[in-house]
DNA sequence: CATGAATGAGAGTTCATTCAT
DNA sequence: AATGAATGAACTCTCATTCAT
């Protein structure tokens, strides 16, 4: 399910950013281009205070090639947002490879997608953000992406909840909630990180938040094995964390 | 404390935003037709999106006008989310009168600021949206009407931290943190709202977030009280939350 | 003549700028008040610069009350030119009283004429920066008082000429030519005073500028009655100017 | 230091109006369509009644156009006023070229100055008219090339003065004030043309002007050798500005 | 006679987008 | 494929003027 889904998002991006230009190694060059200097213009003045010759000039060319790469502004932010979900993508795999404790592989993607969120704070807000100024289309676009994503969250507590870790059933709806709690609490960082930064470090703030979610969602079946053989590599996890 | 800090904000708000007409009167009618017709507007196009003259001609007033009660279109957007921040201070204290048990407030503030939120989700969301777009001392001021905010929730927590129904000391990180997990339940809906929907209703995603909260946070003491005789009361509370 | 001309000077003016109110009394002294308080917008930061509501505001009432005794900003503008020729009909006939001399007579003329450019140096220029923003009766109606005005200083010229003081025949020409040298002596001050009063006094400039003139104008015989009989009353009346 | 001041006015130019274009050829092209079209305007209603749209539709390209190569409508004041100071320049050596007797060169010099003046009446007054809707940085530049260009004069002065010619002493003050009495000769003609050409022609105007300006200045010496010498140049110099 | 809230046309300016070179 | 000059629609904001009270 997850291939399939990844390649309706890559899919879908192709039939919707329409580049004049045919080369496909020149697109994906020049994509890559826009979307660094977008990224960064954004980051530091928002979508609407960035304007196409900004994006351009960071780029190192003229405002006018963008749009031989791109329809126009709005598949600018497109761009831009899906090169997190990309991020996920590559993150979260790598941080999953060579676990196999289903509960240790939950942990594991909480804090590699924390990190992922924490090393983007201003791309991963830019979706809440900015998704608004996208006609539908697009909206739909970035939806699925997210759902996509969450999807390698999911997995994971698909997993617990077969294990019995969890306390809640298998339903579609309660796995989904689950993984949003995992979700929140990432994106909480990037949202209240203003606030949070006075109080606690991000290492603190992850390792604290992994604990509460846990409580929260674990079956004694699973507090047991997580309090037991777990506390070892949980350790190893927050240190993966900090070395981002 | 409360006081004081509402107080300030109300006062910063009459110093930021100025006004050609005296009359006070007056000035509070226009003020909450612009705040309604902008609220209307962003909910549908976003701030940015949202002329002047659509939000005058939804106030059905002429566009000159507004400036005769605001400084600029960003002062608009302090206004509109102001009124949030203003439903968080009416709606928090009325729903803890009569209630004493600290548990049971610290409940109770949970689900009504979950219904803030709730009846205004567009509204909630613009302040995460658009904040960007203020000068510093808006931005400074709409982060310490959060602070005010929050502190309403904060005062259920510290008592019922001093009671011992929580797992955490008593310091002041410990308590922002804990209040921020029942900020981010609540907004979490308005954020991911277009998702939860197809899911959950709004009723069982309080009261199962408000259950996650709480195995995270209480301590077993806490959670034998919650258990025991809290029962009645808490599926009151739900109910009041749905008639909202 | 004179008087004829200033009469059709001030009737003209009751024609010009439309008054909704019928009392006379009320009337000047609202003129009176509207035209300080612009000439001192004016002076401040200029005709298009000022509002109206700023001209209310210094007069010490409301913006509408400016519309019961004029018809537009235009008539505004036009009540302070007009303010500025009426100090010139006001300070000359006093300074040539009692003095006899047809040249003595020239040269207080002329000290006078620039004693009053420079005690309302801004509102001189105001004619000259801004009468092209009137239309055109009110242009006409500036450049008859300015004709008028001229004409207390022609008259000196005629008698000198009469006298034989000059090196000009009688010829309207040559006698007005003579005037606006007075003329521009006067405003050149006004004019250039920003790189004058680097270089000289005041007093100075006039002292240098009336002995320029003269040497000048003067025939044989003004240059010998200029330099004799008349050398205590002029720095008489350079005294006079200074003390105004 | 003629030459070095002129530089620092044209680089001075440049510093200030900010181009987004970089050909030079074509900034220089765009600047004198600018500069054409908005002269004409604002000769026509002056400065504040002429919009940038009205600038643009008659120099032929769109609003938007405008802004590539001046920041702001001040700006076009400015490149408008710098051009009559570029006709000086131009101008003002040329008709002094082979001419070298110091008196010859001083009334030459007034006579061409007088030349500009009258091609180009109005955009003479905006100088006077608009400068005070300027910021501080631009007045100060155009009072800078004012003083520059009074150099060209202030040059011709001095040499009559060393020359003895003159009925002063040769401080820079003396200097000064006898360059502005040539200065406002021109000016005059521009300012009160609108009555001067009811009573007299140009020529006749600057003959006349000329000999009273010289009346004024000269020493005994010095009219000595107007009145011999050099009757059939100066003749001369004025069928030039008849031709002109 | 006086007020001041309300109007609305129109100004300067910006910038996404196009297209000739 | 790349440039960057040119376009022009659309925005925010101002303010002279009106008119109900």
């Amino acid at each position: 399910m997850e291939a399939m889904a990844s390649e309706s998002g890559e899919t879908a991006v192709r039939r919707l950013i329409k580049s004049q230009v045919e080369d496909q190694k020149l697109l994906a060059e020049r994509w890559a281009q826009i979307t660094d200097a977008a990224l960064d213009c954004f980051e530091r003045h928002g979508f609407h205070a960035t304007t196409i010759k900004d994006i351009a000039r960071r780029a190192g060319f003229s405002n006018g090639l963008i749009y031989h790469y791109v329809e126009n502004k709005q598949d600018v932010l497109v761009l831009v947002i899906l090169e997190i979900f990309r991020s996920y993508r590559r993150e979260i795999p790598r941080a999953l490879t060579g676990v196999s404790d289903p509960l240790e592989r939950l942990c594991v993607v909480a804090v590699a997608y924390c990190n992922v969120v924490a090393s983007r704070i201003d791309a991963s807000l830019l979706a809440y953000q900015e998704t608004k100024a996208l006609d539908e289309e697009r909206q739909r676009l970035i939806k699925n992406l997210e759902l996509e994503t969450n999807e390698l969250i999911a997995e994971c507590v698909r997993a617990c909840a077969e294990a019995g870790y969890l306390e809640l059933g298998g339903d579609a709806g309660e796995i989904e909630l689950a993984t949003y709690r995992i979700v929140m609490m990432a994106h909480s960082w990037a949202l209240k990180g203003w606030r949070f930064k006075d109080v606690v470090s991000f290492e603190r703030y992850v390792a604290d938040s992994l604990a509460f979610v846990m409580r929260g969602l674990l079956s004694a079946k699973g507090r047991r094995h997580y309090e037991g053989a777990l506390g070892h590599s949980l350790s190893a996890a927050e240190c993966r964390s900090a070395s981002t």
